[in-house]
DNA sequence: CTCGTTTTGTACCGATCGGTAAGAAATCGG
DNA sequence: CCGATTTCTTACCGATCGGTACAAAACGAG
């Protein structure tokens, strides 16, 4: 009982979510994105809220979308395998030209300007979360003795995350999937490996 | 035979760098940069250019200060030692309490939104001359034999790149300076050693 | 002291920013 | 067909954006 939408909410979301992954949080002006979705101004504050809880909603689609692969990769049978798998598919994913280049979590608000703060801080949270999950990966595999003895989780999560980000940060700047493969390759090498015992 | 400036310009040039480096290109508005330089509008468009051109002046000074400390460890015997020294002080610089956090480089711009597009493409010229001085000098040890033959410069300096700027959004995100210091040694450990020809 | 030059402060420019008021258009239940 | 309800369209809001015109103020040369 009433005049239904023109648009599908979800797919206009997405179209959403790719001008923010281009041009940032402060970048992506209303104009370019009612321009992208197809809608006009007052559909977006009536359907999104405004310009920061449309972000937020793109923001927990794009979350949920890398949460499907990161559920794959966890079922890798060891931490080792499980990040190798990781970061070889963030190679991928983050020079999908399907996609802007990079990561939205790293790319949509790095640098804060007072009016950002909050998006700032939403996407260190991003950032933190994911870490967390690594973490609590090495965390079992250490406690039942699959890494070596001595290995900090704390630390090997972070590495990882570094890592995953600073792949970002080379994708942005026109990287190519092999060379990041090269990347992700060269960062297992740091994999902890029992002592050799040799002293 | 004039008036003279009441203000030193590359003292107010530091500070514009300060405004650039905490709030990215786009987040430093004009009004912020003046009271952050303690000089009103026509004197910065008089001094500087406009907007773009005192951001590449303000870049020009901060890659500067960068090479200092770039040529300082470029004085390391080894490329080992070098980049051992490289991030450890990179954990120490991107953690400054002196300056925001992280790295310029990475902060100033990474999405790109059409009228940031050249600024886009400045920062990720710099962090490509960043890794091609890498590069170099890798290619160098390589040459010689002091790094372990099969070495592939490319990918070690794409590596130490990778480390770096993923340590930059590490401490965008409030890593602590021992936290990167951590990641740094482990990312010391992927460093190519000698084939211990076992097989 | 006066003139020419440059910097300074104020006040403004058009354009765009994020966000909204209000009525026309479209669909429903009756 | 009618009225209730919601969406769509147009046109607009004040604030801020980057950038500038203009005249007062401060200096050196003569």
């Amino acid at each position: 009982m009433s005049r239904p939408r023109t648009f599908c909410e979800v797919s206009a979301l997405d179209r959403a979510l790719e001008v923010f992954w281009r041009s940032g949080y402060e970048g992506a002006s209303i104009s370019a994105l009612t321009e992208a979705m197809g809608i006009n101004r007052p559909s977006l504050y009536a359907t999104y809220g405004n310009k920061e809880e449309l972000f937020q909603k793109a923001l927990a689609r794009y979350v949920a979308l890398k949460n499907e692969f990161f559920q794959e990769v966890l079922a890798e049978p060891t931490a080792r395998e499980m990040v190798a798998k990781l970061l070889d598919g963030a190679a991928e994913i983050l020079t999908d030209p399907e996609h802007p280049a990079g990561c939205l979590s790293v790319q949509g608000a790095l640098a804060c300007s007072a009016e950002t703060e909050r998006v700032h801080h939403e996407l260190a949270k991003i950032r933190a979360e994911y870490e967390g999950r690594l973490r609590q990966r090495f965390a079992e595999e250490c406690a039942d003795g699959r890494l070596p003895p001595g290995t900090d989780p704390d630390v090997l999560a972070r590495f990882v995350a570094t890592i995953s980000h600073g792949m970002s940060v080379q994708a942005s700047g026109g990287a190519t999937c092999e060379q990041l493969r090269e990347v992700a390759r060269m960062a297992m090498r740091a994999w902890p490996v029992p002592d050799q015992a040799g002293a």
